[in-house]
Formats: structure tokens, C-alpha cells, sequence
DNA sequence: ATGCCTTCTAGCAGAAGA
């Protein structure tokens, strides 16, 4: 089964985008980030009608996530647990139902944390310390997951093209790494690194400066995968193409492969 | 050194993003 996630930039500027990419790929599952719309307002007919189940928690006009599926959605959680005075739509997690059985899924909208040295770059430590926790939970479980989104975090000066350009940003900042890494030493594994070594992977590009011309990009979105998920991984890819299209996101969809349906 | 570009809401600029 493929797994897409996906940090779309505003779900009703990019419909078009997701059906041509859900009509030429068909993907088990899609998880999507900046979908910036209230739940009753996000274009769930359209999508339906190319055979996707859809979850959606989202809010106005920023952050909000969203899961598509062909397979049957259960037990669908809104909100990373850990903090209920935050009531940022940044979270939402599913048990997807496969032929073999099953996958937790999870769509990630990790607080991007900039400027450094103010209340959002404690706000985006805080919110992953409370994933570190949850994903040490899930782990009792003992059962595939995959924790699929945008982190905002730039894991190793291999995954951007200018490293020095990030110093002082909330996606390179030391913190910031570390608790990935934190998050991974829990026995998780990063799913694109795991099958394509080496430098020049990216899903990010500005849209200012000709970031995409000169390939001037980042590596932040990520599916991170426990034991159980990581044992059926059997390749990952990074879908540049949709860069290239009219009016695109600043990010492109990014899956992994399990087998598991 | 600064803005670069795109989205949102509000209301014809400013915040947020990364």
C-alpha cells in the first residue's frame, strides 16, 4: 500500500492539484497538512467520488489536516494528546483497515516554531516533546504506524541544498533536530532516508527567489515508521512533478511503500 | 540589508508561512 502525505497549502486553492494526483497515482492513503479550512466547508464530494474515505480537522484559515483513504477509516482522534488548551488543528489520526490487517495513521502539522527565541519556538518544542510521548505510546501497541506530515524540521545539513541558510530558523535549530532524533531513537525510522541515502532529497522549495529554478530546497516532510510498519517498508518516493504545475504548493507529496495490502 | 512569493481574513494592509 502507498502512503502519501502532503502539505497542500490551502485545500480549496489545490483541489484540482489532489484529484490529478489522486486520479494518476491512486494512493491507499493520503495525508494532508495546511488544508486551512473549517470542517464543514472542505470539498469531501469531490474527493469521495474518486473512491476515498474522508477524515478531516481543520480550522479557519490556518493549519488544519485531513486523511483520505480507500480502505475504511476507525477510530478517528482529532488532536495530539498532552495539552487540551491547545486549539491548533494540527493532528489527526486514524486506523486504517487493510486486507493484513492494519495501520494506525497519523497527519502531522508540526508547528514551524519561527522567529527563534519567542513563545513559538517553545510552542513547537512543547508540541513535540507531547508527539515524542505519543509515539511512545503507540509503540506498546506493538502494531504498525506511520506518523506522516510536515515536522518543519530539517534533520541533517544533508537535507537542504544551502544548509547555512538555515542557521538561525526554527527547522535547523539544534533543539529542533534533537527531538527528531529523540523521536527516532524511540525505534522509529525515517522512511524516505531509509531508502534513498545521500544528499539532494527534497519536498520543500520558497516560492520566493527562484528556490524551485535553482533547486534551492529543504527536506521536511517525513513518514516515520515503527518496527512493524518498518519491517514491510519496500520503497519511498518524492513526487517533484506537481512543482511544475500552475500555481503549485510549496511542498510536493511525499509516500512510502508498505506491504501491506 | 532587505525583500523575494502565496495564502488567509478583513476590508483595500497585515499576519503567517518556512
Amino acid at each position: 500500500m502507498r502512503i502519501v502525505t502532503w502539505n497542500v497549502n490551502s485545500i480549496k486553492q489545490r483541489l484540482e492539484h489532489l484529484l490529478a494526483f489522486l486520479r494518476e497515482e491512486r494512493p491507499d492513503v493520503v495525508c494532508l497538512q495546511e488544508t486551512k479550512c473549517v470542517d464543514e466547508a472542505f470539498p469531501r464530494l469531490e474527493i469521495e467520488g474518486l473512491g476515498y474515505n474522508v477524515a478531516t480537522h481543520g480550522q479557519k484559515a490556518f493549519n488544519g489536516v485531513a486523511i483520505l483513504s480507500r480502505w475504511r477509516l476507525e477510530d478517528v482522534a482529532p488532536g495530539l494528546p498532552g495539552n487540551d488548551a491547545d486549539d491548533h488543528a494540527r493532528y489527526l489520526e486514524a486506523v486504517v483497515s487493510v486486507p493484513r490487517g492494519v495501520v494506525r495513521i497519523s497527519s502531522i502539522y508540526l508547528p514551524n516554531g519561527n522567529p527563534i527565541g519567542t513563545p513559538k519556538f517553545a510552542y513547537k518544542l512543547a508540541w513535540m516533546e507531547r508527539l515524542i510521548h505519543h509515539a511512545a505510546r503507540l509503540l506498546t501497541h506493538e502494531e504498525p504506524f506511520v506518523l506522516a506530515g510536515d515536522f518543519n524540521v530539517i534533520p541533517e545539513p544533508q537535507d537542504a541544498a544551502n544548509p547555512q541558510k538555515w542557521t538561525n530558523d526554527a527547522l535547523f535549530q539544534p533543539e529542533s533536530r534533537a527531538k527528531y532524533r529523540e523521536l527516532l531513537a524511540l525505534g522509529l525510522t525515517d522512511g524516505v532516508r531509509a531508502c534513498h541515502e545521500g544528499p539532494g532529497v527534497y519536498t520543500f522549495w520558497d516560492y520566493q527567489a527562484g528556490a524551485w529554478q535553482k533547486n534551492d530546497g529543504i527536506r521536511i516532510d517525513h513518514l516515520v515508521l515503527s518496527p512493524q510498519a518498518a519491517d514491510r517498508l519496500r520503497g519511498a518516493s518524492v513526487h517533484k512533478h506537481t512543482r511544475t504545475w500552475e500555481k503549485p504548493s510549496d511542498h510536493v507529496p511525499v509516500s512510502v511503500d508498505l506491504d501491506l495490502a
